[in-house]
DNA sequence: GGCGAAATGAACGAACCAGTACATTCGGCA
DNA sequence: TGCCGAATGTACTGGTTCGTTCATTTCGCC
């Protein structure tokens, strides 16, 4: 059931998994996995850290085992939630395509993306209602953004060039427009289904 | 419940205030004057009773007495602050004006109010992260809404009877169009923020 | 000028919740 | 095979926080 992945805390790891009950790579991720569950649903104030616990295999120790407080939890949730994000994007192989494709590439992915992880929406919303206090702390998505922004900045250059994209642009403001109709859909769901609608 | 006070902003208040120790009308605007910024900036869950209450002339006892319960405030907090907009927003008269002019005035209305009420957009961020679940209770707050969407149905009507809008359009669509950019561009303004950016 | 309801104040309590102390087991390695 | 650090479980605690209890003052009204 459970691979071993390198990653947690040092290389000394043999590749060999046998039936063991230690097993911290598998922990902490099964904290993460419902952590983020928990964070997106309720907020970083409203998560509780027993209620994750208690949905998790281990128990509350291993939380703060691993990442010390509740704060370090909901960032390293953050950290994850957008890291897994930036590498599907990345995986687009937007420089392969030509201009206009790689932008409606990068348009389609945001809109399934935005709508089949409601999760990340909700975790972002939760950052800013945070005014972004976490993500300030974290060099790691800092630079997974810096890299999303560069590839978008290299896409229209590219277009501009080509004569496709009409120039004085700015990728970051092409960025929040490709992002904001489909977040917003998505982030403010509820306060618009209640206006009438269902579709 | 709350036992709401019947004509709670006019109807009975003396145009002057003497000096009387007495003053439930402004014990109760106080209130709520002080849960909004503390609801805006900590959302629901991040709200405390305690700090409102230290931020009021008056004590923890008179929210209760006439909230009810944090929640019983928090909605009165969420009913003030659309009750707010929509009236300024009826105030527009979209009605005397063309349609280009109506629809011109409309987005510029709603552009300034977002970036000047930052704390209506973070209560409905909030709101959205509860899923909707008060403005469901709230009455009042669907019949604004519902009101605000005729008259965009309205305006886009008579600017289609003129061959000015496209038809197949839906007012709610329109709204949400309206709405979408802007409000993005405050509520993630922290995440996008730090990308790099300040203007 | 006094009566009863409305309004207010001070302090308390019970539940909740993040974080910890203590104790134990596991598992790689010499 | 025994050592030692890594990993885990159990039970607890101290502070926080919503809400309440009890007592008092205010004020409209007759």
């Amino acid at each position: 059931m459970a691979k071993r992945k390198t990653g947690a805390s040092a290389a000394r790891t043999p590749t060999r998994t046998p039936s063991r009950t230690n097993d911290p790579v598998r922990t902490m991720a099964g904290i993460l996995e419902v952590a983020t569950a928990e964070f997106a649903n309720k907020g970083l104030s409203g998560a509780r850290i027993d209620e994750i616990a208690a949905a998790t295999r281990t128990s509350k120790r291993m939380i703060y085992y691993y990442f010390g407080s509740k704060e370090g939890l909901y960032l390293a949730v953050l950290e994850e939630a957008y890291r897994r994000m930036r590498s599907i994007e990345a995986d687009l192989q937007l420089g392969d395509l030509s201009p206009e494709a790689a932008l409606r590439r990068l348009v389609e992915f945001t809109f399934d993306h935005h709508f089949g992880n409601q999760d990340y929406i909700r975790l972002v919303m939760s950052e800013n209602m945070q005014r972004g206090e976490y993500l300030a702390q974290s060099k790691i998505i800092q630079e997974l953004n810096v890299t999303a922004i560069e590839a978008i900045r290299q896409l229209y250059d590219r277009g501009v060039a080509q004569g496709l994209f009409r120039t004085g642009l700015d990728a970051i403001d092409i960025h929040a427009s490709i992002s904001a109709l489909t977040f917003f859909n998505v982030s403010n769901q509820h306060t618009f289904g209640l206006i009438f609608k269902h579709d």
